[in-house]
DNA sequence: TTCCGATAGTGGGGTCGCAAT
DNA sequence: ATTGCGACCC
DNA sequence: CACTATCGGAA
């Protein structure tokens, strides 16, 4: 296909549900979103990419979105020439840099120069009908065809074996990434979590004290809803997700020690993502 | 019969914006 | 100027 | 974001 053709084989689809309506009051966007890898994929049937830690971005042909719909407000240079078609990808503001991001995309209207310092990473395009390769090529070109330094295409490889996988999460994680995004090649655009697009980030265990209780919303009234923990080092912060209803409602004593798990930590150093585990086996002496 | 996928409902850190103090 | 809260992002 | 509890249909 030549590359002057390639806007205009670009389906709408089922963008024109929402894409007329005013800024602030839209439908959230039917995106994908991707599952835990598992390990047991075959993984020949994926492509690969990095998972950038940034926002997610929907372009509906009109305006910027987020996930849940909300109409994002970049300045007027930062989506010029882009095409009356949907695609998507990450508002990214560089390795390490997601709260910087979150912080420009929340702001009514961030400064300029902090757009300046955004990139859109694409990594798919919405045109229903053909698969996931198909749709690489898609996005690959329309960033040629915008050709502006801050939207980029994400790149996508394929990784034979696990030990592979392995080794290029790791060198991924190294450079700062946040870890990979797995997309099956002959899936079809499809909304929700499925098994066609799973990510993979690397997971720390680690354990720290109880120090608290958190009375819990809901249906968690009148039992715990998050555990106080302090770490060796004395930093506190809460865990609330991972505890089961008989955990809730027999919680780890003040003083015990936990084990929990954790996706990197946040700019001020608290693990992020943490989860609660176990109980830690008592240490023997 | 068991198991899996989708959904609803909890919980976290962090940021912004606005109202109350 | 500080605090607290809801509504977002992940 | 991560996770648990539920339910209905697939396996």
């Amino acid at each position: 296909m030549q590359r002057r053709d390639l806007l205009s084989h670009l389906s709408l689809g089922c963008l024109s549900s929402f894409a007329h309506l005013p800024a602030r009051a839209t439908q959230p966007p039917a995106l994908w979103l991707a599952n835990p890898y598992q390990g047991h994929e075959k993984l020949t049937d994926y492509w690969v990419s990095e998972k950038y830690d940034g926002i997610r971005g929907y372009w509906d042909g009109h305006q910027l979105l987020s996930r849940s719909g909300k109409a994002l407000n970049p300045p007027t240079w930062f989506v010029q020439g882009w095409p009356a078609h949907a695609f998507e990808g990450e508002l990214w503001a560089g390795p390490g840099q997601f709260e910087q991001a979150a912080s420009v995309i929340q702001q009514k209207q961030a400064p300029d120069n902090a757009w300046r310092a955004m990139r859109f990473m694409v990594f798919d395009v919405f045109t229903p009908s053909i698969t996931f390769t198909e749709r690489v090529r898609r996005y690959q070109g329309l960033v040629k065809h915008i050709d502006k330094p801050w939207v980029q295409a994400v790149a996508q490889s394929q990784v034979p074996t696990h030990a592979a996988l392995k080794a290029l999460l790791h060198t991924t994680v190294q450079a700062g990434g946040e870890g990979l995004v797995l997309h099956r090649g002959s899936s079809l655009y499809q909304s929700g979590r499925n098994a066609d697009v799973l990510k993979v980030k690397p997971q720390e265990d680690a354990e720290a004290k109880v120090v608290g209780h958190e009375v819990g919303q809901g249906k968690h009234a009148q039992r715990t809803g998050a555990l106080w923990v302090e770490t060796p080092q004395g930093l506190r912060f809460k865990l609330g997700t991972g505890l089961n209803d008989a955990q809730r409602e027999n919680p780890p004593a003040v003083g015990q020690w936990v084990t929990y798990r954790y996706r990197g930590l946040t700019d001020k150093g608290v693990p992020r993502f943490a989860s609660f585990v176990r109980i830690r086996p008592a240490i023997e002496r």
